[in-house]
RNA sequence: GGGCGGUUAGCUCAGUUGGUAGAGCGUCUCCUUUACACGGAGAGGGUCGCGGGUUCGAGCCCUGCACCGCCCACCA
């Protein structure tokens, strides 16, 4: 006996283990000789997070398409792991670390740091592993890899001593986006841009006098969104603020950066600065002379039209810097404070009040105000106006980014780009949406060096050794890297290796072939790479997807994958991207819990069709929970009916128009399923499961069955066949559906393995767990039995309703009385006597020549049937009914007339097209007639 | 500044070879009929953002505008 409810908790346990015990998703397990491979790769969680709902969605949707090629025959590898997620994880253990035992990583040795976050991994790595599974994802977990492990490693290395040897990675001294919280250097994409206005205004000559301590309250809410303008005085003058030929005034967003100003620019042809190109400034504060040059950087409608120039701090100046061999001076330490012990003014003294200054340590922020009311204080400052700009911040840390200049490796990704950008034009990876591929090829056509190298200790060390005298040897490894020098050298020398680690994203892009055994020649590459089917979403198309592209093609001469299908992010609420350094996210698991996880993964699979953003609704899931529960109702009903598995049974042969219909509708679903889910068109595979599954299968099929199976006297032929069908058609569900809604299809499967002929798997394994076998239900369409059960869901439909509009009691029964109905309708009325009795609470039907008087009529596909309703129904009713009708059906003809009407129309529209038409009219009229006709007798 | 997406029923959203608009949830009415009230039956609800255009015909194609959102670049 099926228990009464369906438990998603239990169910789910007991399924899970069956899964495992059975190692029901090995790679190729059940795969028939000569197979077609199918791998996907999964997008590589954060080893130390959690699931949360764009987890969610996105393994849903890979596990509906191994679930799916996996039943239709195909040898599919759904490949698992996890990602070291450099910055990300030594985050986490930093604080960890801080919180628990008030330590910081610089107190501690590289090893033990490194030994703390191998603890914490072992500790908590395996948490998302276990939460995908709780989701049911149907991955190869014998096959398990992390980025860190030794194999991936090793591709690592070889991929970066390779990319040497192509003359692609290089080091180079530059300013970079340096992060002062992490004390790193970070990609140009793990920067974004923050929008800034301020509030602040003063201008020198005002009504009010300078207030550094108002300007201060409104930096200490935000540190930016003003522009400051300063004058610089000119040398060899006397500087006066109200003169303006003593100075050249700047302006700027940063103000502290001015203790860094080597220059000031000013376009050659500026008409009314021009004439100071040549002429020098002492730098206030600092005391520099600085030369004021001509170049077109400086746009003359832009600020004052005159430039500071920082080269040490801003990506712009540096440029600027270096056409004027401009001097570099850096006024910032790795944590973004003020450092003038490099400054060679402050430390020749010619800035003799740079004791009294006190900026040096102090914090880019604190110095910004105290520069400001220094500058103030001493007449310099011109003017403050709110300035609306954005602030580049670390995706990561979400504190300002500093240009710094540091020595990096690069990668030259220009040349991986052009291939990269040939083989998604050559249509060798495509990308579902379309639309995607050209926020793909915008990106490479315009990429930039990617700055590989990090201040971390998390992460792949940079394979990279130094002689003594700084000579640069890469290699796979320390002995490696000893043999070239000995080669450089002629003798032995102490080397030592380069401390940095490279970028998450440089692992992560060699996965589809590292994860697969690359640089070994394995079995599996061979046989798996490229891939099928990359899933993921579109804010990792940069990070990820286009650098495995470059690395595919660079390492394997062939693309990673060839269809790449980008779906929506799942946001919160407000449309904010859920990210746990906000903490918004929205633990998926709770859902699960809730409503289980069938029932979470049919909703995102039904959701997954939007554009950018998911919103998800817990009525949503609620729903279709509530379709999981009608499921197992519809099961325990066809156990309660005797309707079990039937050994022998063949689909094909039956015989009941009824069950001809269902196994025809049944086979209708399966092509639409089958269609949606490998074009990516999950929401439209859903609905069909959906529609079929309740709509048809629930809410009509069994319903006109019951008579058949709870009935007296009826045929014992037909009664068995009957519950042979419902008890098939109950499989076909389970199959159908097993893609979306694994646990609930795979429980009922097991439950029903006792019955009929045993179960076996595709390959002949006799496991009674996990599902292989798509279903071919071709030969099942049946359009005469499509006609016959429609017409008879359609009359008792219009019953019910003119039933529901004339107010028939509910209870009420009342008698049916088709008219002069045709042989064919005589006969499918008596065979369906007793369904259309009992679901349209009819208590007799008869045949009649003409309608009884005081009838309510209805037309149902060219048929005329009445109700007798003398003194049930109040006839106005039904005349208002009727005419009403009526009116809807005149306005119909009206629009017909006046296509048909149309002489264009008619010459122009296909002929199937006015065939349809000339029907539609043709339709409207008969039943029109027919409705005057009981308007008439009513009358 | 460049690009992309959105604007359809009260809410959340589907809707590509252009042919008289759909789902889920919610609302209203009725029904506790032994699979299911996480249910059944019925109903109501939309000038498909606005203006032009193409077409016999436009939610769908073109164009302009408005509002919302995102991405990229720049920002003295």
């Amino acid at each position: 006996m099926m228990d009464k409810t369906f438990e998603p908790a239990t169910v789910e346990a007991r399924v899970s283990a069956a899964w495992e015990k059975a190692d029901a998703f090995k790679a190729g397990r059940g795969a028939v000789p000569g197979a077609e491979p199918y791998c996907i790769v999964i997008p590589p969680p954060n080893v130390t997070g959690s699931l949360h709902m764009g987890h969610a969605l996105n393994n849903t949707l890979q596990d509906a398409l191994c679930r799916f090629e996996r039943m239709r025959g195909k040898d599919v590898l759904w490949q698992p792991g996890t990602d070291h997620a450099g910055i990300a994880t030594q985050m986490v253990v930093e604080r960890k670390l801080s919180a628990e035992r008030n330590i910081s990583r610089r107190d501690m040795t590289r090893e033990d740091f490194l030994n703390e976050v191998w603890a914490w991994k072992a500790e908590s790595g395996g948490t998302i592993v276990n939460q995908l599974k709780r989701l049911g994802a149907s991955c190869d977990w014998s096959r398990e890899r992390f980025t860190m492990d030794e194999g991936l490693s090793q591709a690592v290395l070889k991929v970066f001593v390779a990319l040497h040897k192509q003359g692609l990675i290089y080091r180079a001294k530059r300013l970079v986006n340096w992060d002062p919280k992490f004390q790193t250097a970070i990609s140009d994409l793990e920067v974004v841009q923050v929008e800034k206005s301020g509030s602040f205004k003063w201008e020198r000559g005002g009504e009010e006098a300078f207030d550094s301590a108002k300007l201060e309250k409104v930096l200490n809410r935000d540190p930016g969104g003003h522009l400051y303008y300063f004058n610089y005085p000119l040398e060899g003058v006397a500087y006066d603020a109200d003169d303006a030929s003593t100075f050249i005034t700047v302006a700027t967003t940063r103000p502290e950066t001015m203790l860094g100003d080597t220059g000031v620019a000013v376009h050659p042809e500026n008409e009314k600065l021009g004439h100071l190109i040549g002429r020098n400034v002492v730098l206030p504060l600092v005391g520099r002379i600085i030369p004021i040059f001509g170049d077109d950087y400086a746009d003359p409608e832009k600020g004052t039209g005159a430039v500071k120039i920082t080269p040490a701090h801003d990506f712009n100046d540096f440029e600027v810097g270096k056409r004027h061999k401009l001097d570099v001076v850096n006024i910032l330490d790795g944590e973004a404070r003020i450092l003038l012990a490099d400054n060679a003014d402050f430390l020749a003294g010619s800035a003799p009040e740079s004791e009294t200054l006190a900026l040096h340590g102090l914090d880019r922020f604190a110095a910004r105000k105290r520069v400001v009311a220094l500058m103030a204080e001493r007449g310099f400052l011109s003017k403050i106006e709110p300035h609306g700009h954005t602030v580049p911040h670390g995706d990561r840390s979400d504190v300002v980014i500093e240009p710094w200049l540091t020595d990096q490796w690069y990668v030259d990704v220009r040349p991986l780009a052009q291939r990269s950008l040939k083989a998604v034009r050559d249509g060798r990876t495509k990308f579902t949406p379309e639309s995607w591929t050209k926020v793909y090829y915008d990106w490479l056509e315009n990429i930039e060096p990617w700055c590989v190298s990090r201040q971390l200790w998390w992460g792949h060390q940079i394979p990279v050794w130094y002689g003594p005298d700084g000579e640069v040897f890469v290699a796979e490894s320390e002995v490696e890297a000893q043999a070239l020098a000995l080669g450089h050298y002629g003798g032995t020398v102490e080397l030592t290796r380069d401390e940095d680690v490279l970028d998450t994203w440089f692992s992560s892009a060699l996965w589809p072939f590292s994860t697969l055994g690359w640089p070994e020649d394995t079995a599996e590459l061979k046989r798996y790479y490229p891939t099928a089917t990359l899933v993921t979403a579109f804010d990792i198309i940069f990070f990820w997807v286009a650098r495995m592209m470059m690395m595919g093609l660079n390492f394997m001469d062939e693309v990673p994958f060839k269809d790449v299908y980008i779906h929506a992010i799942v946001r919160d609420e407000k449309g904010a991207k859920m990210s746990k350094s906000k903490g918004n996210v929205i633990d998926p698991l709770t859902i699960v819990d809730q409503y289980g996880a069938d029932a979470l993964r049919f909703t995102l699979a039904a959701m997954a069709a939007q554009g950018r953003d998911i919103k998800l609704s817990t009525a949503r899931v609620e729903g279709y929970r509530n379709f999981a529960t009608k499921i197992w109702n519809a099961a325990r009903f066809a156990e309660l009916n005797g309707c079990a598995r039937a050994e022998g049974f063949d689909p094909v042969k039956v015989k009941q128009p009824l069950n001809r219909w269902i196994l025809s509708e049944a086979a209708r679903a399966a092509e639409e399923i089958a269609a949606g889910i490998p074009s990516f068109k999950f929401n439209e595979a859903a609905a069909a499961a959906y529609r079929f599954t309740w709509g048809q299968f629930c809410d009509w099929y069994l319903e006109l069955a019951k008579p058949v199976l709870q009935g007296e006297g009826v045929d014992p032929a037909e009664k068995a066949e009957t519950q042979a069908t419902v008890a098939h058609v109950i499989d076909l569900i389970c199959q159908l559906l097993h893609p979306f809604m694994p646990f609930l299809t795979e429980e009922l499967w097991a439950q029903k393995a006792g019955e009929g002929a045993p179960r076996k798997l595709a390959s002949g394994d006799d496991a009674l767990v996990c599902l292989t076998h798509w279903p071919d239900l071709a030969a099942l369409r049946n359009a005469a039995a499509e006609a016959e059960i429609g017409f008879v869901v359609d009359l008792i439909s219009d019953i019910r309703s003119v039933r529901s509009e004339v107010n028939v009691p509910a209870g009420t029964q009342a008698p049916l009385v088709l008219v002069k109905a045709s042989a064919a309708t005589r006969a499918t009325i008596e065979s369906w006597r007793p369904m259309i009795e009992r679901l349209a609470r009819v208590s007799e039907i008869a045949l009649a020549e003409t309608a009884p008087a005081q009838s309510a009529q209805i037309i149902v596909r060219g048929e005329v049937a009445a109700l007798p309703l003398a003194g049930i129904i109040d006839l106005d009713v039904e005349r208002v009914r009727l005419s009403k009708e009526m009116a809807k059906l005149d306005q119909d003809i009206a629009v017909v007339d006046k296509k048909l009407g149309n002489p264009d129309f008619m010459a122009r529209a296909p002929e199937e097209v006015v065939e349809e038409n000339r029907d539609r009219k043709t339709a409207a009229e008969a039943r029109k007639l027919k409705i005057a006709e009981a308007l008439t007798r009513l009358a």
